[in-house]
DNA sequence: AGCTCGTCTCAAACCGGTTTGGATTCAATG
DNA sequence: CATTGAATCCAAACCGGTTTGAGACGAGCT
């Protein structure tokens, strides 16, 4: 079981098992071999506890559960948390899953993992436009990578979604099917993610000289959706720009309350291509964004940062698809 | 820093300066306090990889996400996964999130677990009637806690949502409502929540000397919701039973595609109170389990199993709840 | 004074690995 | 034959805690 164990069976020292089984070149090749089998046999593998020890290190990537007041619901979160994990696993590292507990501020959480020396790194993500977290763990140097920018982006390392693009090439397409007016229905006023697509939104239409409308920001859910919608449709946009698929199913319901057919008065678009978007009448045009993709990346920058990269060199930006489907239409005549 | 650090700097021995902080009684009570001072104004915490080598325990619990061959979309498994990262953190206790590498089958997620000897203990969760990884468990004596229940439930410790209570009422309410010809939409055939839900459907049916109708099994997706759906509606149900919210999504489209009207045609009702049930078109009347009081009640028996309960000792089936909304009424006349 | 007992403290061993710095052996070299 | 050096192997120290077993000291008792 042990190394100890394995050692005295075969007469040998720790020293020499220890050696053999990592393939150093100065114990005989015949030892190491005879070694290797004999470990074999016994199904040993060395306490990770113990080499983590002496390596100084946790071979541990911490993910912190953004927390909401509310429920938590992050129905993609697993996605990018299991790609993460299943990338880091292949070099031994584990992922852990920190959350906050019931009314305990988010800054605790990072806090505790600082302190408590439990993660050699740490993934931030729902990253603000002005981030308490980046800031603390900066100054604290534990490593850290974002899905997602910030503001104050010295030193740090990201993925991120092509938001911009994304939403630039939709309110494009949706300017050339003849749309003119719009609303942008966002995510919370301080996440870097709504105000990076509102950005490509507002390019798109600063460059066809259109008007940007209404544009809002509240909670990124269905109700909160619903309420900006509702909103949004007193200066009758004939397309309505959602920062999140959620907030776009908040906006369908608000448009077909409203008496308006959703595609056809009104089109309709959200971002995260959801499997439920297929499914809603009408189907939800929205933007997909490889998550498995952005997890690996993730895992790989995170590796590199605990090898003592340099995070501005681990900075990437994954391309956004839009994906058309009936609740994007012409506009009415 | 380190302990011992820390003990020189007080002229004292690591023994000593552990144990004052430990709080043992054999520790003048004027050192002990002396310490405390000056290992809070350090901020200093015992270095936990440390404290398991000598425990021999990793304080740490594994929890796998569930592999699906396609995407793997869990929409509820983070809030799960929260609740229960947040009660074991209250006994400093990790959670780590594992998960299968692209077409490694699950079953070696656990085997490395167990030989990899990187977690106390293990959840389980997505239970199939007759599931290898819990044998696997058994077999190789690492404690374990299901989300969901199994045949062969000797020396297993679980937790599961009354799947049966809460069809059997919901199916009760629909009959009362004047329905008289069903169907039930269900998950993957080996799963037990799946089969157990299609229990409380028939026992309902059963006591009112109805005909449980089609009976389907597939993915508990909504495009696989979709097709049964659209194969029950040939023998004309006024209300389809759907195991999961996603598979009643797909349901209602096929309603809507078939030219009926959902909530006046034809009743459908799903389960798991996703977010978005309330936004449908009509709002989707569902069951909600309580998923925080899951965690929650599944941190708390593993901790207990850890420490030695016997698994029978921790089980509990939690409330589900129906929740009507306007994807259900009376059958047309 | 000699003994016992309680109180307080600490050196050393331990957990299970890795790494350092020899030690031993033997063949090749001068 | 003495030296050098390569090839192997290993004892001991280390990582940072906890626990064991014992020692030092003073008070109380005979």
């Amino acid at each position: 079981m042990s190394l100890k164990s394995l050692a005295e069976s075969m007469g040998l020292s720790k020293t020499t098992v220890s050696r053999a089984l990592a393939g150093y070149q100065d114990v005989a090749p015949e030892t190491r071999e005879r070694v290797r089998l004999a470990a074999n046999k016994i199904n040993y593998r060395p306490n990770p506890i113990a080499q983590r020890l002496t390596k100084g290190a946790t071979d541990t990537v911490a993910i912190v559960v953004p927390s909401t007041l509310q429920r938590r619901y992050e129905p993609l979160f697993v996605d990018l948390a299991a790609s993460i994990g299943s990338r880091l696993a292949e070099d031994e590292m584990d992922l852990i899953l920190t959350s906050s507990r019931p009314g305990e501020p988010e800054l605790a959480v990072y806090q505790r993992l600082v302190d408590g020396r439990r993660a050699d790194a740490v993934i931030v993500v729902r990253l603000r436009v002005n981030d308490d977290r980046v800031a603390y763990l900066k100054a604290n140097k534990l490593p850290f990578i974002c899905f997602g920018r910030t503001d104050d982006i010295a030193g740090v390392a990201y993925v991120d979604g092509d938001g911009f693009g994304g939403f630039q090439a939709a309110t494009r397409h949706l300017v050339s099917l003849g749309h003119r007016r719009f609303a942008f229905l966002g995510g919370p006023d301080g996440t870097f993610s709504s105000g990076n697509r509102k950005g490509g939104y507002c390019s798109a239409l600063n460059e066809s000289g259109l008007s940007f409308g209404p544009m809002l920001e509240a909670r990124s859910d269905e109700r909160s959706g619903a309420e900006m919608a509702r909103a949004a449709l007193g200066s009758k946009p004939t397309a309505l720009v959602c920062a999140t698929d959620r907030i776009a199913f908040g906006a369908l319901t608000a448009v077909r309350d409203a008496g308006l057919v959703p595609g056809v008065d009104v089109s309709v678009i959200g971002h995260d291509n959801l499997p439920i978007t297929a499914y809603t009448d009408p189907p939800l045009s929205t933007m997909e964004l490889d998550l498995a993709d952005v997890g690996i990346r993730m895992a790989e920058a995170t590796l590199a940062l605990i090898a003592g990269a340099n995070p501005e060199d681990h900075r990437s930006i994954v391309k956004v698809t839009p994906i058309w489907r009936a609740s994007v239409g012409p506009p009415p005549a």
